[in-house]
DNA sequence: TGAACGGGTCACAAATCTGTTGCCACCTCC
DNA sequence: GGAGGTGGCAACAGATTTGTGACCCGTTCA
């Protein structure tokens, strides 16, 4: 389910872990020295990487210190596998820029755990394609919506406000509320800039304007459902 | 996981396939009547409608219509009961309609099948709400693009834009596709227009511009590894 | 070698978008 | 009834966005 970067320069290591990580349907990539680490993360862009500390030519400490330098790794959590002998300080070094560690040597089952709780951690959210409310139907890949299959021409603040209200139908969104998520404005500047928005999208939504709601002094809220009236 | 509006006036039926669906992890809502189910798919929004055709009052062929009739209903499918011993025209009319159908009397089993089969067919997409290559971050839900936790201010066209590269990194995105997929285009305009638009694009991601690639008489493409040079 | 082509870049004007201000209507609470 | 608060609405001006035309340069191909 997820790419793994083994590093180690034990190949029985590096066998082991592999199989076990495989065997939980991951895909794995393994290197055995420290200098090729940056260039394979970047080039593979793992979800994770499994990095031995002890290496040949340039320890973990300092591989994943250029890791955390380089924009394009500094997300991939990391979790360092340390030797038993190790003195307590080089461990709490770790601990504050790993995302976790392990002593050798250890038990695959552990590592296993321990990967799936980083990785869970890390978990990508999804989110529907394609959203649909009676009616309405946003498109979030082509950030469109379009009402009966017409489309809405709408702007890029029109769409995030809408947007925002479609997401949790029937519940109100307070005026702040919405202001951050649409604006990213932290203080609730009480001018007419929100209404204003809301008048324009209920005007481009024509008759279905009246799916956008108000509740004074509570928000605004996309209403699921609206009564049936002047369909004629 | 899905939503069923179960329609049959013998309550036997519908507490029938109520078990069996809810045994699926179905949630299932049932109407007696066939004046009721309008409104109940109106109000629920289910995601699949079991409807026998026999109902007292108004058969269940004047209900479907009526459903494909309201803009609200019209895309949710549609699977009929039907009795043996309705005519073949009758049936070819369903055909035409409805998703699918079953006559009865009918098992249990081959009614979850079909049910099944047409909810994998309306199947919702997900997509990553969150799609990072290397140092970028396209956030799906906010729609805005940041580089290495750097917010870049890009207009809607913009937007559009990288979204359709990002989607397939690598691959190239002819012309056409490109003004298709970002501006509706259907005939390949030769203008300036789309140029324009990846240099505004590259300048706003600055040093990062390099991800977009050109690959003359081809297209274009996001790049999702760069070769490394002046970082400093 | 030179014409044709495809893309990069710039400048510009039109179109569009956006926040604000001012005003009004309505509601609520004294 | 009146004051204060809240949201709807219109208008406006500044800012931004957008498509296009002109020009250039490198590549391709005859």
């Amino acid at each position: 389910m997820s790419k793994i970067l083994v590093v180690d320069d034990e190949k029985d290591i590096v066998d082991l872990v592999s199989l076990h990580l495989q065997r939980e349907g991951h895909e794995v990539v393994s290197v055995g020295n420290g200098l090729s680490v940056l260039p394979a993360a970047v080039k593979t862009s793992p979800d994770l990487i499994v990095l031995d500390i002890m290496l040949p030519g340039i320890d973990g400490v300092q591989v994943h210190r250029r890791l955390r330098a380089d924009t394009r790794t500094r997300h991939i959590p990391v979790i360092m596998l340390t030797a038993r002998a190790q003195t307590n300080d080089r461990i709490a070094g770790l601990e504050s820029g790993a995302d976790d560690y392990l002593t050798k040597p250890f038990s695959p089952r552990e590592l296993m755990l321990r990967i799936g709780a980083v990785l869970r951690r890390s978990q990508k959210v999804v989110m529907l394609a394609e959203q649909r409310i009676g009616e309405f139907l946003l498109d979030r890949k082509n950030m469109s919506l379009s009402i009966s299959g017409k489309l809405v021409e709408l702007t890029i603040t029109e769409l995030k406000l809408i947007t925002t209200l479609m997401a949790n139908p029937d519940v109100i969104h307070s005026r702040s509320e919405l202001l951050s998520a649409v604006w990213g404005y932290a203080d609730d500047t009480h001018s007419r800039t929100l209404d204003t928005h809301i008048k324009r999208l209920r005007d481009k939504l024509g008759d279905h304007g009246r799916h956008i709601g108000t509740l004074r002094r509570q928000g605004y809220f996309f209403q699921s459902v609206v009564e049936e009236m002047s369909e004629a």
